[in-house]
DNA sequence: AGCATATAGTTTACTAGTGAAATATACGTG
DNA sequence: CACGTATATTTCACTAGTAAACTATATGCT
């Protein structure tokens, strides 16, 4: 993704900004930056995608690291969070597998991360009686709370980031994600099918 | 990130599917079923965020999955890549402090691709002359070549998977993605202040 | 000048994730 | 029913990143 490569720039600072040139989004974010100079070194690339790709990278990253913090107090990664929070949100119990695709993970790292947390007793290990090869996890009480002490924090704390958007912007930019993700996904689909 | 967490949700269907509730997307992609399973485990729970941060949270992994083949091709990893593009777009040697900064990476984790990349002969590096601790690393010639080889290629599949969207709603993205970042960026630099 | 403190970068010990191989079990078919 | 193949999960060897300690150098104050 050439789009990510991006940085705070520090120093350097590229000129030639004249908008109205494809998705010119005028506000100067560090992706405007850095897209200005692939500009100055490549103009005859299209820097479009950039743009975009750029700047979700980006955004991910920020969200990310700020948001990780109120997990980090409850002593859970983000990916140890995710799985807990596949199950509680499910409301049944799942394979170690349905929760590889439910967090996105490969089946190894679930696999570590289920040891982890059920020596911690936050979730049950449970064999299937008909097909030995799977097992069922759930969440323990403790886990359930934890998962529910949690969230509202979480979700306070992101409504509070987001709040620098008026509602309509986040309204619109929900829809817009939507759109390319719904694609994103078939794209997916498609491709493995 | 609650609203990172997320998955293709296999089985579980939630049903409650009423549209005008706040940001709704109508559109249904994965994130748009696991806040639906949030919703009807903690109705209570304001869940627009994870409208917004899980979507940017999906988008990212799904790009940055499909499009760090490419790379791979090349024998290279993203933040690799990120490294060399920062060499090239800046046009300029950097220091590896400055280079952290511009990969979102930490000292150390330059240290160790800088070693690799030199190693390769795609960087190298120069000794300050006035002050003794500091490094300047540039470009090869190969590692030159390399990344002019790569960004084409790389930026001609962004513009592939991007054309799902109409160049409206691209526009409209990347702006909306503009202010958030900016936004966050700015708050992020009032935090460190 | 001499010492305290700040800064640049590297090293180290450790952690978590990955892909591929291994293990165990189930299923389908002749 | 036995065998080959598919599936679920775990194990293993390895890689890359991190935070904290460490080294080397510079800067400022008295």
């Amino acid at each position: 993704m050439t789009a990510t490569n991006g940085g705070p720039t520090p120093g350097s600072d590229a000129t030639g900004d004249r908008p109205g040139a494809g998705t010119d989004p005028a506000r100067s974010d560090t992706v405007a930056v850095v897209v200005r100079q692939w500009r100055a070194v490549h103009p005859e690339l299209d820097t479009g995608p950039m743009e975009i790709i750029g700047r979700i990278n980006r955004c991910a990253a920020l969200l990310q690291q700020a948001e990780d913090a109120p997990l980090r107090r409850a002593g859970l990664s983000r990916p140890e969070f995710d799985l807990l929070g596949a199950l509680r949100r499910t409301g049944h119990e799942l394979t170690p597998g349905e929760l590889a695709r439910e967090t996105f993970s490969s089946g190894a790292a679930v696999t570590k991360r289920l040891k982890q947390l059920t020596e911690r007793g936050l979730v049950e290990r449970r064999g299937d009686t008909r097909d030995r090869r799977v097992a069922h996890l759930r969440l323990t009480e403790a886990g359930r709370d934890l998962v529910d002490g949690i969230l509202p924090e979480q979700l306070a704390y992101e409504t509070s980031v987001l709040s620098a958007l008026s509602s309509e912007s986040q309204g619109e930019l929900a829809g817009r994600l939507s759109e390319l993700l719904s694609r994103l996904e078939s794209q997916m689909h498609a491709l493995r099918a």
